[in-house]
This record gives C-alpha cells, structure tokens and sequence, in this order.
DNA sequence: CGTTGTTAGTAAGGTACCGTAACTAACGGC
DNA sequence: GCCGTTAGTTACGGTACCTTACTAACAACG
C-alpha cells in the first residue's frame, strides 16, 4: 500500500463510522469516531474537517450529554449528493434519489406493462424518471445510477442477456441510458434486482452473516458472509432458485427437474393451483388457502424451503436465514416447518439452534438497493469527491 | 489504520509476494517485487534489507538475464525458522518441520495404533517426535505448532470435542501437548485434518476459487474464495459429507439418512462390499471393482459426489471442484460421470464448463498444510520476527 | 574495445500523514 | 466559584514513503 492511499483508507473508514453509527440514532462526535476507527482525535479531526468543507459530512448543533464539554454531533450530509436507483419491473419503472445519509430525495414511479411495451419505450420512461428526480432533489451532483432489472446482467457492459418478465433478450440496457440527455457523463450500471434487494436487507443487518431467499415471480437469494455479498464466478451465487430438492421432480421453466423454483415460486404455485394469472404476488397465499387447507399450503411451501435450506447451511456452515418477498409476511407461520425440516437433514444444528427470520420488510427493496448501490463509490472512495482527488493515479 | 501499520502490511505484503514469485521459480529481484506490489524500488529496498538483517529473506548469487544489471535473486530464508506440523492420525503420529521457504528440515513418522493406545501415549509422543524435529533441525526459533487431527475441534482452547477414528472424545490435545518440555512457551494450535489439507491445495492454486472434496473414511470438503478458505460460524463450511443426496435413503453414521458420506466414504463402500476391516484406503476401488463391475463402482461413486457437487456448485456459483484423498487417483475415471451428473442439475453450467480435477496428490496433505498453516503468522506479521517489534500494542 | 542503451539497485532530500503532548473550550456538580 | 470531565484544537515530532538523481553492471553493436 502506498502512502497516499492511508489517507483515502481512513477518509473511507471514518464516513462508513459515521454512517453505521447514524442509522442507530446515536449521535456522533469527532471524538466517538476516533474511538470506532481506533485513531487518535486530531487525525479524526483533520480528516472530518475536509470531508465537512466537502460537503460531504454536516455538523450539528452542540449537544450535552452529561459532563464535559459538549459534543458536535455528526451526520453524513443530507441533499448534497444524489444517488440514483432505477427499477424495471414487470409492471412499472421506478426511480428513487437518495443522499449521503439515506434519506429519500425524490420518488417517482409510472405503471407501465414493461412486456406489452418494447424495451425502447421503457428505457425512455427511465430515463425520463431520472431527470424528474434530479430535478426534484435540486439538481445535486449525482454519484452512480444503478438499474435493477429481473434478469441475468452482463457483468462487463450491462446488457440485460435475458429478462424473462419483461419479455427482453439481448437489451443494451446501459448503453441505451447513457444515450438519453438526463443521464449523459454518469456512472451507470445494471444489476440483477434480486442481488440488489439483499443490499438493503445488508443494511438492516450491518455485518450478520445470512442466507437470503426471496419469493417472487421466481425464487431469488443470496448469501451473506460478514456483511459482503457473495458473488461466485458469474455473479449469481445464491441463487437458490434451481437447487435440486426432488431429483427428477416437477419440470422447471429452467428445462431441468426437481428444481425449488418449480416448487415454491409465484408462477408455480399459482399454476398448479389452476388460479388465474391476475393474482398478485402478495395475495397469493391467501389465495392458495381457499384451494385447499392452509396448513398444507404451508407445510408444502416449508418443507421445499427446509429442504434448499438445510443443504445450503451445511455447505456454508451459516446459521440465519432471512425471508423475503412473499415469504416474508408468512415467515412465522413458515418457521416451525422449515425448522424442523433443516433439523432433519442440517449438520450445523449440532452447534446451535437456526434463526428463520422474516426481513424487515421495507418497501421496493430492489429500488433501495440499486440507490443504496449508487451510494457505495463515495463510501469506499470519499477523496474522489474532495476537491484534492488524487484518487486514480495515471498509468 | 494508523501509520504504523502501513510499514507491517507492506512489509507484509513484499513477503507474501517474494513467497509466492519463488514457487514459481522465477527468480525475484527487489526491482521485480516493486512492480509486483506497486511499491516504488526504494521502499522495497528499505524493507528488504530489514527482512534480510532479520533472517527471513535470503539473496542469491547476482544472476544476469539479458541486458543490464544483473538483479540480486531474493528468496524466503531458508533454514532460519522452524514451523512444525503435528498429525495425529488413526494408525500413526507424524511431525513435520518446515521453514519460510517451505522446504522440509526434518520429518518424523511413528506408527501406532492411536485407538489400542491411550490418548496421553499418543500426545506424549507426538511431543516427542517435536523434540527430535526441532534438535534435527538445528534448533532455529519455532514459529508456531499445528496439529492436525481427524476430528472436531473447539476453536477457543483446542479440545478435541470428538474423533471417532481415533476414539477420543473431550481431549485437551493443545494443553497438554503444552505441558511437554519439547513445546514449553510456543504457540500451539489444534485443527481439523481435512481443513489442514486445503491448505496444501491451495499453495498449488494461489488465489484460485475451487470447491475441495476428501475422500478418506469420512468425506472431508472445503470451499476456497479467491485463494481464502472459508471459514462458516463454527468453522465447517464445505463439509459435504453430510450434504443430503437422497431423501432417506441409506443410514448415515451422523444419524440423518442420505448423506453423501454414507455412500462414497470409505467406511460405507467397504462395509456395503463386505470387504474386510484391513483394506487399505488407496486400494479401496480396486477391491471394490472385484466384486462388481468396475464402471458401476465408478458409477455410483460418480453419481453420489455429482449430486452432491452440483447443489453446492449452484449455491456457490464456482467453476473449479478439486478431488482429493482416495478420490484423486481415480478423479480421470470419475470425470465423465461427475460431469453428466453435474450438467444435468447446475445452473452454473450455462456460464461455461465445470472443471472436475485431481489435486496434485502431494502426500501427507494434512501434515504439510499443518506445518504450512504454523508458517502462516510470519506472513501476515513478519514485523514481529524483527527486532523492532511493535506487533502488538498495550492497550 | 569503447560507446550506447538497458536494467538493478542506492542515496539524499522532501513530503504527507499520523501520533503525542499539551492546551483551550464548555459543560455539570458540589 | 472551583473542580472534574469530556470535546476538540494546536504545535511539534516521527515515521514511512516518494521523487529525483545517481551509480553499478551487464549486452549489443560497430
């Protein structure tokens, strides 16, 4: 590591402090900073006063809490940057334009029936949203756009290969954003949603290490180690949605049999209950329960969930599972089933109990997670938005 | 981090380079590690000569490759430093010492019947067989002791929790090896057998992201990230022996049915051929394949890790999977079949192909990556075997 | 056989960053 | 109003690295 680099690492370390600490409500002074980040109060002192002439971090009022001099709280700055998170879903585009501190700036969303429209139609609505939330939130210096969209993503250019929801194979999805004015000279790019819906469950559990399965049109998940998102080889690590839990079971659209997503998904549960395809996700449960009894919808739900379950925790050795989705508003009533149907089949339940937790369930997770994306380059690398930036040395 | 820190990480890192360049016998100059680890010639040369004076990095005679200077060869000292390796296997205890440079200084093996014995007979052996390493070795400074035994460990205090092939269970394996004059003031540490033996894998594939598969009288696996092993919340993640691959099928010693192990260990296949207690691990396929028709053996073999592969392929999204133990010298035959099984079951599949190969087949695996995880603690803090020493601050 | 070009390594000085020690600021409690 | 306590700043010094320029040692070429 060279010697420049020590201070964009401590610039990093102090505004992720800052930041982690301030979604506890906890003010934060220079001087609990230095404790969190282990160096001393002048360094941290020195360092949050760029950052603050940066505008990137905002001082409070002084504030007394018990003896001593008061402290100056500390927040990260709110309205001076933006954050863009676009989402193209099934059934409508969205925009969302978060600030360094997470607070929402501009919200917009236009219903629009993505598969009975053509690509270019949807990427223009997108790129419209994003010039009304830029205007909206005051026209602040964007950091990122981050697209989520229901499909495998190119990791180099951000083509959309395959979207089976909206109807797209093939889309140059990043290259026909940067084409639009509103977003012309920005950092744009396309992730799959699921992958981005786990970032905001990341932050609702800063550090945990999990497992992460989300009940959609498909099954989507993935796993969680100390807080990073795993990738794997091609991105989609955790995608829990085509392991094998009957070898040659149920046809899966995937062309294989057995697989979970043939199991438990919205398409394959709705099907084989023979309802009709305007049933919502979100009441699809209560709709399976008037097919037939409910414990039994449960039951059969649970115990394909327990059985993917179980053989991920004994190939990862993790001991939380975090449900989203659909799954997350029957998470308790799934619990007791996939609890026992990981114990019968888990080695790591000799070491301790599972937790099968519900997600917090925030709104349009995949929305949040593609702005909370957009935010990352200023956290890992606040020089570059320092009027210094030496941040990418030439070669 | 604080500054100081930044001298230990890129003395670090300098060390773990020159490591890495001299096993792929290129000859290392300074001016070779500069570009290596984007360090400038001087700062190199500054850390150089201290890891020289400290008697962990060794020059070479000035070796001339084309025009210009001649560089100065740098490897890792040889013969300064001792790392011990213990093993402490079912039919015999094995100690080997190694030094930075990997080379073997000394090797002791002593065969006994660890289950007919006592556990303190085979620990105050072991220590005994540390005591003649150490004296052939020439009594260098002894960086760290690590034991490598078949069983579960608890990760605080080194007790051995249980080892069914060598019949122990609550041994205090760390502490009383501690008690022995041969280990008195070293640092000591128990580790599972299979884990220790990725460590040997992956010094043959640095940096490489691969899934391991032992077979020996159990199934023993890990997952490698990127060169990491990773670790799971109670340090047993990628044990597949227990992954599910038939829903109650055959009766596993675990208790659960359909484990992976109950198939393919060696304990299963032998007893299932009513092959005799005294067949030889390496000769297991042989001897199975005069009972029956070798391409069924293989077969099922074939189809069981498949199985089992491929659940954890699609979890983990990896590309690579190494075969190891009894199943290396058979990992050609196993081809094929693992990869038709594989295929039919991963999604992984559609990103290119799965690669299924035999590992290197070094032998004594678990011994050397004992010694060589002894070494590892010099690596990460070579500041602490010079005399400076700050390595650990007061707190 | 000297000249030129090339690469390895060293020397000297400068700079950036952080740490230490001591200080000021601002409060509560007695 | 004094004292203890905590927040934050100032001044100074040390450490580590970088830049620039140099020397060393070789090959190739005419």
């Amino acid at each position: 590591m060279q010697s420049t680099h020590l201070r964009e690492h401590n610039l990093s370390a102090i505004l992720i402090a800052l930041a982690a600490a301030s979604t506890t409500s906890t003010p934060t002074s220079r001087a609990g900073l230095a404790k969190l980040t282990r160096l001393t109060k002048p360094t941290v002192s020195k360092l949050i006063e760029e950052l603050v002439d940066a505008d990137l971090v905002e001082e409070g009022a002084p504030l007394s809490i018990g003896a001593g001099r008061p402290m100056v709280p500390l927040t990260p700055a709110r309205g001076t940057l933006l954050a863009i998170g676009l989402e193209i879903a099934a059934d409508h585009v969205a925009c969302l334009g978060i600030d360094l501190a997470g607070r929402v700036l501009s919200h917009r969303v236009e219903y629009l029936k993505v598969t009975a429209a053509s690509a270019e139609e949807a990427i223009d609505l997108a790129a419209e949203l994003v010039g009304e939330v830029r205007a909206e939130a005051g026209d602040p210096p964007v950091v990122e756009v981050v697209v989520a969209v229901p499909g495998r993503i190119a990791p180099d250019d951000g083509r959309v290969l395959s979207a089976p929801n909206l109807d797209w194979t093939e889309v140059p999805l990043v290259r026909r954003l940067l084409d639009h004015p509103q977003l012309a000279g920005l950092t744009v790019r396309a992730q799959n949603d699921n992958r981005l819906s786990v970032l905001t469950e990341i932050d609702q559990r800063p550090g945990e290490s999990f497992i992460y399965l989300r009940g959609s049109t498909g099954i989507g998940g993935a796993v969680v180690i100390d807080g990073a998102l795993m990738t794997g080889a091609h991105g989609w690590a955790g995608e829990f949605g085509h392991t094998v839990i009957e070898p040659g079971g149920a046809l899966c659209r995937c062309g294989r049999r057995g697989c979970l997503e043939a199991y438990v998904s919205y398409h394959a549960l709705r099907e084989r209950a023979g309802l009709g395809d305007d049933t919502l996700i979100e009441d699809l449960v209560d709709a399976l329960a008037l097919t037939r009894d409910r414990a039994e919808v449960i039951g059969l739900i649970g115990r394909s969930l327990g059985f993917a379950i179980a053989n991920a925790l004994n190939i990862l050795d993790l001991t939380t599972v975090v449900l989203s989705g659909y799954l997350a508003p029957i998470a308790e009533e799934l619990e007791p089933v996939v609890r026992e149907t990981v114990e019968r089949h888990a080695l790591a339940i000799e070491a301790g109990p599972v937790l099968i937790e519900r997600s917090d369930g925030l709104t349009d997770p995949a929305l949040r997670g593609a702005a909370r994306a957009a935010l990352q380059s200023v956290f890992s690398d606040p020089g570059a938005w320092i009027g210094r930036e030496p941040s990418i040395p030439a070669r």
